[in-house]
DNA sequence: GCCGTTTTCGGCCCGACTGTTTTCAGTCG
């Protein structure tokens, strides 16, 4: 059957969700450890196409997709024909709802959440800290007191958590609220503006400004969306809607007159407008979100840019990611603000993973793609032994993989592979490599992905050690953050910073938006401590080789100038940093 | 569930940590 790939075509993120709630749905009921694996799997390969998974069923080329079998294409196929699939309904039936919800909570899995459910019938977040309150947990068989007293706190962090969106997520979601605008009929200027443009790496709203002259016009299709809800208030000139994500839509309506100093206005910060409005006044004019005007009196300037309202302020151009009034506005009145490096500065990407460990597309596959983006060169970086859910590389593997590296390079004359390895830092701070193989790697990245939990002493004497290993030459994610998921693990960020200048070691922004990891603060301090920066991917499929842009905006938001990013260095400068 | 230069069945998955315990189950990455 032909399956129509129209407006109200499933994408690939919702097949994506479905799997991976699949997934969880079976290991709460316990089934076979392999299978969920494999719908994770399918779930990853779904998420990670470049294609629509439609098209590529419509094609048959789906069942070629790694990961994909019969039976998941099977449900693929039930998906796009009537949006949903036997099974994921039928467990979503078994298993009661606010269980699964029960999972985000540190310390709780399947087992203990179906006890909970059996003996105390449990089944909301609400019951539970109910329960845990009145010391009914510590009564079951395997947990006590502690596991009572970190519930409680699980909550608490839970309530404090304001609706947030990690970046990532948020660009594509208003990426496609702009798409939608468009597809229905509302042909006009739409921008996505606030905190999303301004690259944030956590947004508690999506802003969209639309030239339009009546508001009904865009209210209406936006009231079809099936993403979103009813209206939380409207004015005059715009509206929020809530959404199915936990975070209000605002939309903004301006006539053409108005747009430029809208999107001004609507992108902020607040605490950077103010002060332009403030610097506005100073210099004679007067600055609202309908336009700049004279103080003598008069009409507002007419306009064609931001730029042009900068200019007339008497300042220098101030990209969305520096305003946040960090004193942008002041170096904008000298002239002195950074040259910020973009996307264009970027001439390779110095950690990414393969097939050989846990990455989904072949050293082939990625350097190819690499070169296609005008790289000169990237480092194959999967991960050492002891990661064995990533399926680290043995010793012999790794000097197999870096052979292989050696002979791909032969064929190129324009772009270079670098051998290289994600090496885990034990959790007692020696590294899952010894030195006499490290020693002949190229790229060497540190990171950690064990021990968590140590504290702050133990955690930081740990990358301590990384950094003082000679061989060493980045220190992948080092905070360990997971946007929205994760907390950092307890590490003395500034004390690896001054490691890092003292033996001088990269840190790395690591540029997959689920990370953003060291953030823009740390970057910034790293600046000022003379230590340069790599932006990598840790890419683990040809799609997210493009998150190099999340990366980008860290570095941008950190007034980063090229000279400060060793992956803008030619070839051959960036062999000198990596040998000092 | 998927997969196959070990090919249609049998392998794929592992160690650390934690909180509860006297010997380990459950969770996590």
């Amino acid at each position: 059957m032909r399956i129509e790939t129209g407006r109200l075509a499933v994408r690939n993120m919702e097949i994506a969700w479905v799997f991976y709630q699949i997934a969880d749905l079976l290991e709460f009921k316990g089934d076979d450890f392999f299978k969920i694996r494999a719908y994770r799997k399918a779930a990853r390969a779904i998420a990670g196409l470049e294609e629509s998974a439609a098209d590529l069923y419509n094609s048959g080329k789906l069942i070629e997709v790694p990961g994909v079998g019969k039976n998941i294409m099977a449900k693929i196929g039930e998906l796009l024909t009537s949006g949903q699939c036997q099974l994921h309904e039928r467990l979503k039936r078994e298993v009661p709802a606010g269980l699964l919800e029960l999972m985000s909570l540190p310390g709780l899995g399947p087992k203990k959440i179906g006890l909970l459910h059996e003996r105390l019938g449990i089944s909301s977040i609400a019951e539970l800290e109910e329960a845990a309150r009145a010391k009914k947990i510590r009564e079951l068989p395997g947990m006590g007191s502690r596991t009572e007293q970190e519930i409680i706190r699980g909550i608490g962090r839970l309530k404090r958590k304001p609706n947030q969106l990690p970046l990532g997520a948020a660009r594509e979601l208003a990426a496609g609220f702009s798409r939608y605008l468009k597809q229905m009929g509302v042909d006009r200027r739409v921008e996505v503006t606030g905190a999303i443009r301004r690259w944030a790496p956590m947004v508690d709203r999506i802003d969209l400004l639309v030239v339009a002259a009546d508001m009904q016009d865009v209210q209406e299709p936006f009231a079809l969306h099936p993403d979103l809800g009813d209206v939380v208030w409207r004015e005059e000139d715009r509206f929020q809607l809530a959404s199915r994500w936990g975070v209000p839509v605002e939309i903004y309506i301006v006539p053409e007159s108005e747009y430029w100093y809208a999107l001004l206005w609507s992108t902020g910060s607040p605490a950077h407008y103010r002060r332009l409005q403030v610097m506005a006044w100073k210099r004679g004019w007067r600055l609202n979100k309908c336009g700049l005007y004279p103080r003598s009196g008069g009409d507002a300037a007419a306009v064609h840019s931001e730029e042009e309202i900068y200019r007339l302020l008497e300042l220098q151009y101030v990209p969305p990611e520096l305003r946040e009034n960090e004193g942008e506005l002041s170096a904008a009145g000298n002239g002195t603000l950074p040259r910020l490096l973009n996307a264009g500065d970027i001439r390779g990407d110095l950690h990414v993973h393969t097939n050989w460990s846990d990455g989904m597309n072949s050293i082939e596959e990625m350097a190819q793609r690499a070169r296609e983006k005008g790289y000169r060169y990237m480092a194959i970086t999967d991960h050492s032994t002891s990661l064995k859910v990533a399926r680290g590389l043995s010793r012999e593997k790794l000097l197999m993989q870096h052979e292989t590296i050696r002979q791909l390079n032969r064929q190129w004359e324009d772009f270079q592979l670098f051998t290289g390895i994600e090496v885990d830092i034990l959790t007692d701070g020696r590294l899952d490599c010894p030195d006499e193989i490290l020693a002949g790697i190229d790229v060497v990245v540190a990171s950690v992905h064990t021990g968590f939990k140590q504290d702050r002493a133990t955690i930081t004497r740990r990358m301590l050690a990384a950094i003082e290993n000679e061989h060493v030459d980045i220190i992948g994610h080092p905070t360990g953050r997971l946007l929205g998921h994760r907390e950092p693990y307890a590490v003395d960020v500034e004390a690896i910073i001054e490691a890092a200048a003292r033996h001088k070691k990269i840190l790395e922004i690591n540029a997959s938006p689920d990370r953003l990891d060291l953030d823009e603060f740390y970057v910034r301090l790293a600046r000022e401590s003379g230590v340069l920066i790599a932006i990598n991917t840790d890419a683990h499929d040809l799609r997210r080789l493009e998150e190099m842009e999340f990366g980008i905006s860290v570095a941008r938001r950190a007034w980063l100038e090229p000279g400060h990013v060793i992956n803008t260095y030619e070839f051959d400068d960036l062999v000198r940093v990596l040998q000092r």
